[in-house]
DNA sequence: TATTGTTATACTCTATAACTATA
DNA sequence: TATAGTTATAGAGTATAACAATA
């Protein structure tokens, strides 16, 4: 490996990132805003919209690397305006599990398509070529085995 | 221009962005962590450092997209621990011009190295081969013309 | 009066500590 | 006792409003 190329291909991609970071993150952060939602209570729609079964707070605390009473604060205002539903453990009163709703689905649908938008935003700005050449270059790099 | 490819291609660069986010942030955050600086002390700080000649904090507000008291905050801050200076302009005593220090520029470039570790890191993890794709995917779209 | 910054105040989000309920 | 979660409290960072100094 010639250290001299992954030097300057290193410079190019942080260069290429914060383009990146700059484009997509105004309508996603508009969006973010548009629906009081917090960092913390994004992170939760997300890992819950994954699951494949409700989780406990705890759980969820761990996953996001979230205090336990910011998790419990944030699921407790999600809880409220419907996007999530709390529930008493069945087997263990102490824990209560957390699910995703529709409503909480079709909200995290829109904050991803907002992500999204600026990204085919700077894609429609480049031509043919530069998307094929991009294309070609990401490919491999997302295919590949860990 | 076919919608299916920038609809895929989307996807991809999405996700791509997503995978160095996570892979560049670590050592960033840790490195801010131990300077104990905020986002809106680093975002000044990559500002002085461009700027040609100091700035007042109306400028530096406007600039980052920050309010007023938060940047004289933030700079109040930065100029006690020596990274920038803060002087009355002499030709208006309201305005007050603010500037990097030696120290600043230090500290700075540490956050810098520490953000370009990840990228670098990420990149020796890849083949030649992939490096290769990448750069060709990445040299048009960073050298075209706006 | 208008403008440049600063200080006062209130809000959001966070973490640690103290607490409650169940195991 | 130990554990799951909640409530209390304090800290960091922000914005709007009120203020001081200079133009």
């Amino acid at each position: 490996m010639q250290a001299s190329d992954v030097d300057s291909l290193t410079k190019d991609l942080a260069q290429f990132l914060k383009l990146m970071l700059v484009e997509t993150g105004r309508d996603f952060f508009k969006e973010m805003e548009a629906l009081s939602m917090s960092m913390t209570q994004m992170k939760t729609l997300g890992t819950l919209i994954h699951a494949d079964e409700p989780l406990g707070l705890g759980a969820l605390s761990e996953t996001l690397g979230v205090s336990l009473p910011a998790v419990s604060r944030a699921v407790e205002d999600l809880r409220e305006r419907g996007f999530v539903k709390r529930e008493e453990d069945a087997r263990d009163r102490r824990s209560k599990v957390v699910a995703i709703t529709g409503k909480g689905r079709h909200a995290f649908d829109r904050l991803l398509a907002a992500r999204l938008a600026g990204t085919r935003r700077f894609l429609e700005g480049l031509d043919e070529e530069q998307r094929e050449a991009l294309s070609r270059g990401l490919e491999p790099i997302l295919r590949r085995k860990a």
